[in-house]
DNA sequence: AATGAATGAGTGTTCATTCAT
DNA sequence: GATGAATGAACACTCATTCAT
């Protein structure tokens, strides 16, 4: 396994004072601090502050359509493909959690940015990746009829919500332990 | 209708800064500007710019609660209630697109501030209110038993999550068309 | 006995204050405070924060003055004079350290302010009463001859500098333990 | 002889406004005009303005330190190293004005301040420099007995006394006339 | 690829003072 | 005499970014 890169280094110190801090407080001086770098050095990979933010949200959602990619390859149905879409996302969550509410926190800033565009891109990507999935079983009338806008977040949204709380520390529950349950009330909800 | 106060002027200029440019770009002088105060009035009011977040964000969650407790004081019986939490919520973010993108995004922040506690204890109020309206239903075994924080966000999770990207202009239906959608599924989702 | 002023109590106040944390780092809303007066009020009685320090400054050394007079209506002889001189002083430091500790450090800046004349005035007649005292003796040739400036820093300069010192707990020594050994060392610095 | 460093052109312009309107009227702003430097290298070599306050102050008494130690080479005897105290003080304060107004009016700010200690150990070495250099005299019974408080402020007192006046343009003899006389008062005062 | 001293526009906040009541 | 809400100029300081080495 390769040591880590000198741009892997900074995107980690960034995303630890991320985490402790908040993004807007965080300068580049604590980044440099802690990754070791210069700041000259810091320049020369990023370009700027807002280009370190971006770097680390997209490899952030890249790391999870990964994820969610190889689940795709190992299952088959419209249920296990639903339920899928859940399970992949609170087991990068719990694998990633600072990672997590970073992406969780910061889209919007990510979209405004200059690289907005390739962000937006790259959700396109994303959706139309899960939808090639399920086009067939949606076809066969696998699924209740619902704006595609809603059934998104219907089979999400539980998910989004009891993740933000739990990386926020509002929860009694353990995420995990809502694995199951959550990918069960997603399928209930969007079957036909 | 009484004209409104100086410290609202505040608030409303807040807000309207907050939604153009989001909060940290935000600067008092953008505020006393927009809103016609003087900086000496703004700091006599509400004391630091933090605390200005923290009143606007304490009088949004304030006017839902009381829009949801004039709800409970119309419908009866378990289903009604669920619904209720979902309609009302949407029903406000409707009627506040600005304030509910504000309260949607710094909810972290208003907790991590020097205001922090007074909004747990809000928040401690509100649930307890929720719970007390349908623990009379809950005990007779009219829920799908689930850990509590599962419960609230199966409930209201898929409209959290429609509301942010609508709020965001990421979807193409309208928030409002998947009212019934949404308290429909919401209610499926936690009967027993 | 009357009771205080509501004038005596701003400056009693304002001298807590500056005892605390400096004349500069007093605000007119920490003497308002402290003193239970209005803002307002505070300004009726004395224009400016600059006044208040100026009054207080002039109440001080005309305080010491008078208790200087009367120690020079009960004594005679030259040496009883020069030591008068240096044991009123001390007496009094030791009576009001606050009010020492800021007359000592304040000089300059009341000089500079728009009362500097005032106070230069009152220095002068100050002098001209110590001269006026010591001139018979001079006349007989007591006082070793040395520039009008020397004479009184020969006498008063040690203890100026260690009540400086004691004021600011720089000593070892109490101040009043020094009394007659700086009294009988401005005497023998100044006898011909 | 080298060009003033960026840090000393700081320093320099400082103490000219320092002179000029006094330290708590003096702005950053100022210095930077005056100096040529911009903010950010101010920051950059200071911190804050305290440090400056600071520096400049511990820059000066290390001065009049090196001073005193090149004229304890050159001495010997009681006598000769009790007027040098006074000499060595009168002839930096006649060479420096401005630096030694500045350091007989702000010991207290900066023994308040962040760097307290170090001034506070500077001075402790100082003295303790000084009292090395009188031991031994001192076991000869060649001093009359006094508080160590008080030895200093008779040797000094005067002197101090006649240089601040002097240096706020109170008195009509120069300083520099007054230096014979001075010394050979503070010899009077502590010989046995 | 790396360095870090230098830059300066821009920020939140303070506080003496005013004045209508 | 008393009040205190309102004012706004002025301040110390921050920090993303540049660039010569």
């Amino acid at each position: 396994m390769a040591r880590p890169s000198r741009k892997d280094e900074i995107l980690q110190a960034a995303l630890a004072c991320f985490t402790e801090v908040g993004v807007d407080a965080t300068t580049i001086e604590m980044i440099r601090d802690r990754s070791g770098a210069s700041i000259g050095s810091m320049y020369h990979h990023f370009g700027n502050k807002e280009r370190i933010i971006a770097a680390l949200y997209l490899a952030g959602t890249a790391q999870y359509a990964e994820l969610l990619e190889r689940g795709f390859a190992e299952v088959s149905g419209a249920e296990a493909c639903i339920k899928l879409l859940v399970t992949s996302y609170i087991d990068w969550v719990v694998a990633n959690p600072d990672w997590a509410r970073f992406i969780l926190h910061n889209r919007g800033r990510v979209e405004a940015s200059e690289l907005g565009e390739q962000l937006r891109e790259a959700n396109r990507q994303h959706y139309a990746r899960i939808f090639q999935a399920l086009a067939g079983y949606r076809e066969q009338g696998l699924f209740k009829p619902m704006p595609v806008d809603c059934f998104s977040s219907v089979i999400i949204g539980p998910t989004h919500d009891l993740a933000r709380n739990w990386l926020a520390g509002r929860t009694r529950s353990e995420l995990v332990d809502c694995r199951e349950l959550l990918a069960q009330v997603a399928w209930d909800s969007v079957r036909a």
